[in-house]
DNA sequence: ATGAAAGCGCTAACAA
DNA sequence: TTGTTAGCGCTTTCAT
């Protein structure tokens, strides 16, 4: 264990001040070209490297940015921790990231656990969402910016970053109007979770202005169960000529179903999804024509806005990012 | 921002010396019992949370591992990291996760940044296996486990946990003689790369058994290639009767070629791949038959090695997670 | 059983 | 331009 260099040993070594030590390696502009030059030299051949634990002692602040999650399996999570350290690199951040299992006992832990490394920014998508913000006051309260992202809190004080979720139902429904889908498989989350609720009540608003169209709905809680739903739906005298999936999870369970059934996509039926990236759209051919609702893209907008809270601008606010249709050939 | 509680808040309350309420709070045998009592009461009372920094300068360490991989956005490293974080917490450590983008130049700042971070251990996939281990070196010589998984040094001085490779490849071979299968279509990965190398060698070992039967080789560097080759192979006028996929990304290609061609599996032709646990293999009707490698289990394998390296057992060993057949309806 | 004191490595206010 | 000094919050040795 080859001790570490400190300053206290550039110092003795250069016959001067620990503090001028400090001062020449953060270039200081008191320090003279002379000693900086000769400090940095002997620090880049000493290897010296500074200790995060007593700067951050000091300074009471970290290069660390907490990520909270429900699961990290999970496609949408996954390419949003993936901007996130992206551009945190960039900054020289580097990120804790926690899982909370969609536990609020584990993510009031979580949240102890940030405290305690006294991170310098947290970034999180709620267990379940309430109006009880306490449990996240306390980061606040000790100037730790907190970007609430995808699933938030149901209050205003807080700053969020979102994905326009009513938005993507609205232009899928509009997709399928387009096309002139008379009869329609709409399949939606577990009815209890707020997302579902936003997708579904915007879909079904949507559809309105079609009155003559058919519209089933189906709660799918797992793929197993969207499987299950569309298989009953085309074994029915009626094959429905359009199937709406809500997100990935449920999309693959509906294509499980089509491969059984040998079901020709689109000629048989289209299909319609809202999807996290391209990852599961690609997996079929044809591809399927879906929403874009981007984790990756949502990462950056949350980087983006916990950089503006560092930077001093500490107001409220909730930023939407915008969904987009992605042609495929399902439709 | 209310004042974080300390050591010295406590002692002062409660009127004795800072030293004894550090001890009362880590049960130190030493304290009366009545006086743990009293600043344990205050403590919980007064909200003090420690201050892991002060705690890490002074004893050196800290309660967080370093996981580099070459990127999170890849099942593999997904199910590996999860494994490790839902171990790591249970005796409460947190994770620090770096992606090198297979860059050697940012594996070695991604090092530096959990030295900087002085990281209790670190776990590594490395970007570019080679025999230099000068930059993993400064590790250990700080007393930093380090432990090579899945992609590590051809060096036998050091910690790795690794997929039986080899083994999967024999395995999914053995299925395919076992099914009586005369023309195989194998796709592998990249040529240059090393795991495609040893599975490449044990299959087409394996195959030797079987003199009479058609092997044909293809390397595909993404699904795209895997879905071209497989759709020439199938639009050839002999068809194969069984394809094998060497790993999840070429298994979507595949797919979808068989979907485009709307071949019948199994009846027309049998389908094998070598999974990182079940996901894939689950999106397709039928569902596929693979050879397991989980990056979950070696998640918990690694953390296993890098608990034991921790708690005094220093030999350097490989240990290997066996591959299992799983049996779908493909083949 | 408890306290005093030193010090982990660094920063920054103040002095010179 | 540089040095001195006083901590940040904690652990730990050595006294008492």
């Amino acid at each position: 264990m080859s001790a570490k260099i400190t300053l206290k040993d550039i110092s003795r070594n250069l016959n001067i001040s620990i503090s001028t030590v400090s001062r020449a390696l953060k270039g200081h502009p008191d320090i003279s070209e002379e000693t900086r030059e000769k400090v940095m030299r002997l620090a880049a051949l000493m290897d010296y490297e500074p200790n995060t634990y007593a700067i951050s002692l000091r300074t009471n602040k970290s290069n660390i940015f907490g990520i909270i999650v429900p699961e990290i399996s999970n496609f949408f999570y996954h390419s949003f921790i993936s901007a996130v350290e992206e551009e945190s690199k960039k900054i020289g951040f580097s990120l804790l990231i926690l899982q909370s299992g969609n536990d609020p006992l584990v993510e009031a832990e979580n949240i102890r656990l940030c405290r305690l490394n006294r991170v310098a920014g947290v970034l999180i998508s709620v267990a379940a969402s309430s109006k009880d913000m306490s449990r996240y006051q306390k980061l606040e309260e000790n100037g730790v910016p907190i970007i609430f992202f995808d699933k938030v809190p149901d209050v205003d004080a807080c700053n969020k970053v979102c994905l326009a979720d009513e938005d993507a139902a609205v232009l899928a429904a509009t997709a399928l109007q387009k096309k002139g889908k008379q009869h329609i498989l709409a399949i939606f989350g577990h009815p209890d979770i707020s997302i579902t609720q936003k997708r579904k009540l915007a879909f079904i608003n949507a559809m309105e202005k079609n009155k003559q169209a058919k519209l089933i709905i189906a709660h799918a809680g797992s793929s197993r169960e969207s499987f299950e739903i569309t298989k009953t739906a085309f074994l029915a005298s009626q094959q429905p000529d359009a199937v709406f999936c809500m997100s990935d999870e449920i999309l693959t369970g509906t294509m499980k179903a089509m491969q059984l059934l040998k079901i020709n996509i689109p000629n048989d039926t289209g299909i319609i999804s809202i999807s996290n990236d391209d990852f599961i759209p690609h997996l079929y051919e044809p591809e399927i024509t879906y929403i874009e609702t981007s984790g990756y893209q949502l990462g950056k907008l949350a980087f983006e806005r916990i950089s503006d809270y560092m930077s001093g601008k500490k107001f409220y606010r909730e930023l939407i990012l915008p969904s987009k249709l992605v042609e495929g050939n399902s439709l």
